[in-house]
DNA sequence: CTTGACCCCGACGCGACGTCAGGCCGTGCA
DNA sequence: TGCACGGCCTGACGTCGCGTCGGGGTCAAG
């Protein structure tokens, strides 16, 4: 098929299909000797998997290593985007409910306060970093707990966890500047208090599990970066120190 | 509340108040006497607004004149976002379904064709055009009657429909540059053609709102633009064919 | 052999912010 | 009383996912 042809099944541009061309996110697997894009049906298929995911919400950088993973078969991807699908449902139930909670308080001449109105915004943005997160944590009992738990939690709360938690970072950052050792007592010993946070907030975190959150603060260039921001070589230090204490606790 | 507060409350960034700012979407209703911004309960309510509009895919200048329409109260919008919602959330399901149904097929060992998969995105784009149509026509008997009509349509049938619809303009096209007039018997008749097909496709409609329509290929823009880049100067003259055809039709 | 529809590529534009940079404000605590 | 530190200010440039020309080849139908 033709790009315009394809573009017309997809209902999508032909210059969006000249965009993932040149982005090396869906390139047609041949050319006419003219130059034409010649589409085959695996890039039909591609193209459908592009499009869901985009409609839910994942940058397009995204939906190519989520399509490029070489150990991510079709079955996979179904049943990923069948929850985010459910997922997103629900946030729409939310919010219709909180739409349908307003217009009964305005009936009855109350008004909301202005955390129960904007309650289902409330931090993290809308589809993106909920979408991912849900795809790589998806279906672990961790997850379901965090969910469950952080439902619950009301401004206040979330002012208070977030104080918390930098409150645990600003001592890393203390200790790291002081040239603490990451494999000292005080080091090990606030790497256990954000250990107990977390359980205490998200989910059950044994030590085990701390150890691989450790791993992932200097494999994962997004919590790496966090980490980084509040001082050069945190990432490393902090993932030392939890893994440590890990080892420390289960020994 | 200072912006910063205002920020964490709706879960949005200082960045993104100080836009809103700018492009006067929502500009604070005070300043204190060193420059900062100062936000009432008044503009809460309004940012809430802005913020489900916008993630119902409103682009934010539209939201302006949505929110400063004088005759739109607060009841309006709520009403107005409730049914944007519901329709989202049919959407959602649609989606939902269609994976559904692939994962069934795939069990099966049977394939999809290429229409039934790309078939929940068909046409419009997401969220935007439709929600913007349903924003307009949202509770008139049409809309509903056409929305009814169009989702049993199979891909073929939007072929043939996109190709009718294409056939009546160009023949629009060809009196335009042949010299006929608009309100003669000829443009006339095509007029009368464009008004049963769209009875045929999408909804009733009688010659009084065909006049309706006639009106509006001038008034709207982008209605304008369409017939524009089919012709110069065919806007108003299928507008005029449209209302003369209604004249007669009804006289 | 000429239209007119379709395709190519390059380049600029745009919406909705993100992200510095450089500098003023305000307050807690030494 | 000073000053450090977080919060706020205003430009200004960067980014993402395309839309929109402009100039030019291609291909099937008449």
């Amino acid at each position: 098929m033709n790009v315009g042809e394809v573009a017309a099944l997809a209902g999508v541009t032909v210059r969006t299909l000249h965009h993932y061309d040149r982005i090396g996110l869906l390139s047609p697997s041949g050319r006419t000797a003219a130059g034409y894009r010649r589409y085959a049906p695996a890039d039909l298929d591609r193209l459908h998997r592009v499009l869901v995911y985009r409609e839910l919400g994942f940058p397009l950088e995204e939906v190519a290593t989520l399509l490029d993973d070489p150990a991510a078969d079709p079955v996979e991807h179904l049943r990923r985007q069948h929850r985010l699908l459910l997922d997103r449902l629900e946030r729409t139930r939310a919010m219709v409910a909180a739409v349908e909670k307003e217009m009964e308080a305005r009936q009855m001449g109350i008004a909301l306060t202005p955390e129960e109105r904007f309650e289902v915004f409330g931090e993290h943005d809308p589809a993106q970093y909920e979408a991912e997160a849900e795809e790589r944590w998806g279906d672990t009992e961790a997850w379901r707990q965090s969910q469950q738990r952080t439902r619950g939690y009301t401004k206040a709360d979330w002012v208070r966890i977030k104080a918390e938690g930098e409150d645990v970072e600003r001592r890393f950052a203390e200790a790291l500047r002081a040239g603490v050792p990451a494999d000292s007592e005080q080091a090990m010993d606030v790497a256990e208090e954000h250990r107990q946070q977390i359980s205490r907030t998200f989910y059950d975190c044994p030590p085990g599990m701390h150890a691989g959150l450790g791993r992932m603060y200097v494999e994962d260039e997004r919590f790496t970066a966090h980490y980084e921001r509040i001082a050069p070589g945190l990432a490393q230090y902090v993932s030392t120190a939890v893994q440590a204490n890990a080892a420390r606790q289960e020994g």
